[in-house]
DNA sequence: ATCTTCTTTAGAATAATTATAAACAACGAA
DNA sequence: TTCGTTGTTTATAATTATTCTAAAGAAGAT
């Protein structure tokens, strides 16, 4: 549970300005137990639900990609009409449920350790991503 | 190198009729050595520069689809806003050059066996892909 | 308080993809 | 081969996610 003043904090130092509207995103986002797998959509949504106060369409992409540059949220790559983000930045696998559309988290320890045994000149590996798409 | 008669017979036993526009695509996407990623815009582009023949985008789309359906063509995962197709239908994995925004196959034995530790009651795995970013 | 800069917002613009429906081509049976 | 049926192509319109625009509003500095 981070308290409102924490986030108003964060946002300060990213200088990011607090303002209502990213301080409602960061509840819903960051106050949770479990990693957050989401679309703009899906957010949108739940910030009237969770809040109740309305935040534009426009203020939600914004938002969201100022955290994404910032390094607060991480875009998941899966072909989907919509683009997934994740509250966990950190390297990690998912499961994707075709049927559910839905993302699952995998532990590192679930898929083991990923050696690349080749490699393209002048260029270098930024992210090593795994994704096991599940079904009935 | 298929000829044009394999082309027509491959598609008659996919109950698909082997129209030119087909045909065409067919030559453009698998009379190749390599394996070729691209999307629904490098593809329609190509088939005029390559045929001589242009075929309407909804044509394009259309067959994409089909082939897709059937299994002769597979939906690579990356976050881009255009889909990426294959012509390697195989379970592999890739490179993607995020500057170029090129894909590149890796061959199984490049990547090594992936064994997922872990699994979702009443779901199986369909498919397991590794997606490794390049940068400069 | 005042000024500046950043942010929010509604709405318009863009761009990939999908839907529509009329013209057309392939097929199979007469 | 002709004819009727069914599948396909095509131009164009519709849809949808995302980005852009520009005006109004809020935050921060002086
Ligand atoms: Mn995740
Ligand atoms: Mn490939
Ligand atoms: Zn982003
Ligand atoms: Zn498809």
């Amino acid at each position: 549970m981070t308290s409102k003043q924490e986030f108003i904090e964060k946002l300060r130092n990213s200088s990011l300005r607090p303002t209502k509207q990213r301080i409602n995103i960061c509840e819903v986002l960051f106050n949770r137990d479990k990693t957050f797998h989401f679309t703009i959509s899906d957010l949108f949504n739940l910030i009237k639900d969770k809040t109740g106060e309305k935040v534009s369409l426009a203020t939600v992409y914004n938002t969201v990609h100022a955290f994404h540059k910032k390094g607060y949220l991480k875009e998941i790559p899966i072909n989907s009409n919509q683009t997934y983000f994740d509250t966990n930045v950190t390297d990690h696998h998912h499961f994707f449920d075709v049927k559910e559309e839905k993302l699952i988290d995998l532990k590192n320890e679930d898929v083991g350790p990923i050696e690349i045994q080749r490699s393209i000149p002048g260029k270098k590996i930024k992210s090593v991503e795994v994704l096991v798409k599940l079904e009935d």
